[in-house]
DNA sequence: GATGAATGAGACTTCATTCAT
DNA sequence: AATGAATGAAGTCTCATTCAT
């Protein structure tokens, strides 16, 4: 029994320790930014001598690395799916504010991923990875199912609408990290939003309401003198 | 007249010098990747020592910008413009073309820019920066003249239209460079405009109100017609 | 009595950890060779903590020197003497084949004991020291007993010509052990047992001449006395 | 002619420098030992930077390597051929006494080639290995034109006689290098010039002096026989 | 006696930048 | 204007050894 509460009182330190070094090291990179944050930095701050880091981790990119994916899970965790939410729009524009609510709220973190971990191969086994791919998956799943309901046209693939929100918003986000400019949460999220469900929105099935088919008679009619312009 | 020669003489060596050493860099950077070239690397290759490449940039990284700006240039240079290419689509699709064509061909000189020179606050400053700006400026342009002629809606901003293009081709673009994944050229243009041409149509396919597209298609039909009379 | 049992009981797992330490050491060191053990291998290898090899050791040379000892001691203690060996050159050969055989069964023992702990001062006082002079000296007095029979010469101190016959052994050797060259057994006892038997030759070999006559048989004479001594 | 003069003088310098440090690693080697010696040390004792050190030298071993090749090579450097002295003996015992000399001038030196060098794989491409070589190769020579003369036997092989001389010395030399023991040049050199001279004699002479040796042997005897009779 | 985390000195190496010539 | 050697700070990482529990 002493020595069970002895080894459970002998392991407990050596978690502290990993979460002091961790800790201190988001603290050292939010203070100095990832790029100019030393070892030196992080041990002192952890109260622990440089050499005690490396039993921790395996080098300086080890760290780094690892801090960011706890420090970007932390982030990720609380986040609930979108089956609860109604209508295509509304799902996908939920997805997209709280990745930017995120970014707003951590730029330091994300710039990290953004710059230093994506362009790594050894990214694609990461954590952070998985997370972000969560993340595109959900998207590319509520996509998939507009396509199954009829709401959105099969005649493209997902992969390139998956692409088009997440290559918006980074550009975005790009812009904004590197201080180049703000942007408005709701706004890129409901414009990007409205482009997708509009531009992948199947066709009207046609209906009894004689306005809309006064227009499709028209329709016809001005695609007919648009062909003859040609 | 000596003396003017003799300025010419110490000015054409001096020119030349810089370009050596750009061309050097070039090479260098070519042969052993952005981050890994020295300034020893560089200077030798031109054939000049160190402390040379001193008297033509400040520093490391200016050289390693101007280079990239000039060879970055060197490839913008014999674009045209998409004046004389008939239809947004069509338009929208030869600028993304020329984007992804570029890429192909340059990638280590993509890279640096996407990943080392976006993210310095100075990016903005470059010339780069400007060449890259003309680049989403012509694609605003083509929005722009869509919305004016009726044919895209005006209820989203361009800018917002300009991100979901450049975000998605720079998503794909990023892969590519990361060396995860390939793009087609064409379907990636071909996609993205298809997208967006949908998404910003006028027309009354089942859009937000039909009554209002046709409307406005009529009305620029309306207009190229009168335009014809003229 | 009770005490008695308790030191039986604490003594025993001690001496069992000091040869579980001594044979993970040896494990550890045909793995990545002596000069890339680390004492953590050897801890990690034995099942043991890095503090506890310090319990049994002073240091990590003490250790490896040590361990080597007792490996080295393993591989002579079978050895049997030559005395039941007919022939001067014979025993030699005998000897010298036992050496070399060991050599090409041990490489990183011997390796190590030629080239890390024979330069130490220190090695005098080794174990391994007194195998290898229990090894020389059987040589010497295999010499020591020719020279007694009047079989060799004793114009020459013995040292010298066990310094011939060990220089010789150990310079092939050593150039195997380096990787620079293989060698064959029975060609090298063979070739040395003969250069050193003719070179302390004391029998002539008779000729023409009256005096060598005269001489060769005195010689017999004596060779016969030498006989009636043993 | 001033650039020449400004070319000669910018030149110098950096060969005194290179000459600075190799003298100073010298020094520094020989005062705490090539094992202890740092970088730090020798920067300090050439009045230079631990970075400029790294100009002339690829690393800590290529320093020490060259260091002691240019050591050796002064040494060896004066040492003239045998082809003046008389007598196979003679030369063997000439070029053997020449290496004992230089090992007792220079023990640091012959302790790291002997050692550290030798064990390198690497060691067979460097110049000390070349000298070295160029030592055993003189006394093949003589070897092979005792044989080629009728002096020596032929029915053993060169290499063989040399490693029984090199073999014997280095054996001697390395218990000098360890502080095991002293030896004397001309006794060591003698003893094995005459045993290797007698192994190695053609038969028809019956030995350098038959008269001699038989009235060795037989006093020999007498004296064992008196002891008998004691 | 065992543990094993912490220590911490230290060594090597790199390279952008400077500056006397 | 060119040279290019010297600088020297900076930084990472290793590992034998200790010592409180």
């Amino acid at each position: 029994m002493a020595s069970k509460a002895d080894q459970d009182e002998g392991t407990r330190p050596q978690d502290k320790r990993l979460a002091d070094i961790m800790a201190a090291a988001r603290r050292a990179i939010r203070a100095k930014g990832y790029e100019n944050v030393r070892i030196a930095d992080i041990a002192k701050e952890a109260d622990v001598v440089d050499g005690t880091v490396y039993r921790y981790f395996e080098n300086k990119r080890d760290l780094l690395v690892r801090v960011t994916e706890a420090w970007f899970e932390e982030n990720i965790a609380g986040d609930s799916g979108v089956s609860d939410i109604a209508g295509t729009r509304n799902k996908l524009r939920h997805l997209m504010r709280r990745l930017l609510i995120f970014v707003r709220k951590e730029p330091v973190l994300n710039r990290f991923v953004l710059m230093e971990m994506r362009p790594d191969p050894a990214f694609r086994a990461s954590r952070a990875f998985a997370m972000n791919r969560r993340m595109t998956e959900e998207v590319s799943e509520v996509c998939r199912q507009a396509m199954a309901s009829g709401e959105f046209r099969t005649d493209l693939p997902v992969a390139l609408v998956r692409d088009l929100i997440f290559g918006c918003l980074e550009h975005r986000i790009w812009a904004f990290l590197r201080g180049e400019g703000d942007f408005d949460v709701d706004e890129v999220a409901d414009g990007i939003a409205t482009v997708i469900c509009r531009g992948m929105a199947a066709r009207s099935h046609g209906g009894a309401d004689p306005l809309a088919s006064a227009t499709q008679r028209l329709t016809a009619l001005a695609a007919r003198l648009e062909d003859l312009e040609r």
